[in-house]
RNA sequence: GCCCCGGUAGCUCAGCUGGAUAGAGCAACGGACUUCUAAUCCGUAGGUCGGAGGUUCGAAUCCUCUCCGGGGUACCA
């Protein structure tokens, strides 16, 4: 990568002149009219040094040494900027790497390095929602984005079975079983009302009859159990495969809260207050103390919680990722405390905390509650958009904003729509290519420097970005940077496309430009892939 | 009250580990299809980067204060 060659170079000019430890700092130019990278790194040494800016770029200049030829120019600006221009050499180059790596773009960062990604991790009471939606996207593209930099990883979904939650869905299917039969039953104040809790009291009557009992076990177990189908064929749809389904049951049955208990009580971080048992978080440095086991002597989720994740710490992972909404903001500082507490080690825990969504129809907001069930299922959803336009709304923007999915917008098959324009411009390369191969074999045998025109270079600077747009997408876990980019890429390569007749008289320019549109096409392909989204070859 | 996220073009959002004239899509207006797919391209217009201070050679970006929106602050998850 271009960028880490020249900071490189600059180290070691730095050290030449005497200047070391710096963080030296290398960013593409805005304006190509100064080059195609620059550093401001003479205006930092200047202020360090109280020397002019201006005297020191000329001193790198001249001093510059370079590990490689790439470098056809530097440059220095005021007020003190170097610039450097790349030679077209380094990037045909590049060219021919897109071409014959299938693994461009890749890094090997996290090779022999295991992660853990927890995602969904809905309990299973309803049908996914939208908002479940959002989650289930980033947790799969972060994924995907570990995968592509070497990570062995672990998508892992933890439920919770037996939680209050749960037992509201049985009473709530149990009241409708009953009142299918025509006989007197109760509907549970804080009950589901959605329509597939009668869906499956009729199902129970199909399978079990009419004659259960109230409080029959299968008022627990069948809900539960086609709720769990339910949830796992609408993520099937997506395109997602949970490797590890993890049960907070498991940690009361193998005896891993009870150890957790009496090894925080060991260090007087529990007691006894109105019936209940606390956490004295107040002695970690937090405000409040938090509940661990309610007067009812049912445990809040912290303390499952807790001996979930440090049952992933000590299952050895390099890096265990939790994907939360905004609403578990508070939650999981006392986890981790708790582990901290523990000797546990926390560090290589990272939490992604996404804002919520907004369904927007005809420009209004949809209001959405699970409970009342007036919320628009994520079933509901990829039957009206499709899963790649789902999936790509949901990473198309930033972890950090307010999500408005716009329902007419991303129902649009129109030029509106970002995800059409985006797999267009691979359907466009897919379809000069065929037209191609009928005629000719070698497509190999093209000659890179017949690739001159403004839009040709564009493009192909464009396409040497990509293993850095990958590290940094690993780099702060934002699959948005991702999909802006490929984004951008699509645009180069149509503008190419308008610019530049790909198939022409000339058999030779022909067969270059042919070269940078398959290796464009090998980019779009491998952005797609990390996104999920299907690359199409015809639309 | 306290904590977290956001406030950038009419709308939806990039840019935020400080850098050179603040970007894109949509919407508006004007152009380009006997042509490798016009689901495209070209052009015009559109901005007190919520506001006020501060740090700096330089601030949308960092600090303080403040206003607005969302979320949290449960013996719910």
């Amino acid at each position: 990568m271009i960028v880490e060659i020249i900071i490189n170079d600059l180290n070691r000019t730095l050290v030449k002149l005497g200047y070391s430890n710096i963080d030296v700092k290398v960013s593409k130019c805005k304006n190509p009219e100064f080059g195609d990278f620059s550093s401001s790194i003479p205006l930092v040494l200047g202020k360090i040094h109280k020397k002019t800016p201006i005297d020191i770029a000329h001193k790198i200049r001249s001093e510059m040494i370079s590990s490689s030829n790439i470098l056809d120019e530097i440059t220095i600006t005021d007020p003190g900027f170097i610039n450097f221009k790349i030679s077209l050499e380094y990037y045909f180059g590049i060219l021919n790497d897109i071409l014959n790596d299938s693994d461009f773009g890749k890094s090997n960062i996290g090779k022999n390095k295991t992660a853990n990604v927890e995602f969904v991790s809905a309990n299973p009471t309803g049908p996914l929602t939208v908002g479940h939606g959002r989650n289930a996207i980033l947790g799969d593209v972060v994924s995907n984005i570990l995968e592509w930099n070497g990570y062995e990883v672990t998508r892992e979904y933890y439920f919770n079975n037996a939680g209050r939650q749960m037992r509201i869905l049985s009473k709530s299917v149990e009241a409708r079983y009953f009142e299918n039969l025509g006989k007197s039953f109760d509907f549970p104040e804080d009950g589901y009302e959605g329509e597939y809790i009668a869906d499956i009291a009729e199902e129970i009557i199909d399978v079990y009859g009419k004659d259960l009992k109230f409080d029959d076990l299968v008022f627990s177990s069948f809900p539960e159990k086609m709720m769990f189908e339910h949830i796992k064929n609408t993520l099937s749809v997506l395109g997602i495969k949970f490797d590890e389904f993890s049960n907070e049951k498991t940690f009361y049955d193998n005896g891993d809260i009870e150890k957790l208990l009496s090894e925080l009580k060991a260090k007087d971080l529990l007691y006894e207050k109105d019936g209940a048992t606390w956490f004295k978080t107040t002695s970690l440095g937090k405000e409040k103390d938090r509940v661990f086991i309610k007067g009812t002597g049912e445990p809040t989720y912290r303390l499952p919680d807790t001996a979930y994740h440090r049952n992933k710490v000590e299952r050895g992972f390099d890096l265990i990722i939790d994907v939360f909404g905004a609403d578990h903001m508070d939650t999981y500082p006392d986890v981790v405390l708790a582990l901290q507490a523990l000797g546990l080690k926390t560090e290589h825990i990272k939490v992604l905390l996404y804002q919520f969504v907004t369904l927007l129809r005809g420009g209004e907001k949809i209001k959405m509650s699970t409970r009342k069930a007036t919320f628009i299922s994520l079933d509901d959803l990829v039957d009206e958009v499709g899963v790649d336009v789902v999936r790509y709304f949901f990473v198309m923007r930033g972890i950090n904003t307010h999500l408005n999915f716009d329902l007419d917008l991303a129902a649009d098959q129109s030029d509106k729509n970002p995800v059409y324009y985006l797999q267009y411009a691979h359907a466009r390369i897919c379809n000069i290519i065929n037209r191609i191969e009928s005629q000719r074999k070698d497509l190999n045998a093209y000659n890179q420097s017949l690739l001159t025109h403004e839009s040709e270079i564009v493009l192909l600077k464009q396409l040497e970005l990509f293993p850095n747009i990958v590290l940094s997408a690993l780099d702060s876990l934002e699959p948005q940077i991702i999909a802006s980019y490929l984004q951008v890429t699509a645009t180069k390569f149509h503008k190419y496309y308008a610019n530049c007749r790909i198939i022409n008289e000339d058999k030779d320019l022909t067969l270059s430009r042919i070269a940078l549109a398959r290796a464009t096409k090998n980019i779009l392909n491998s952005g797609l892939s990390i996104l999920g989204i299907n690359a199409p070859e015809k639309m």
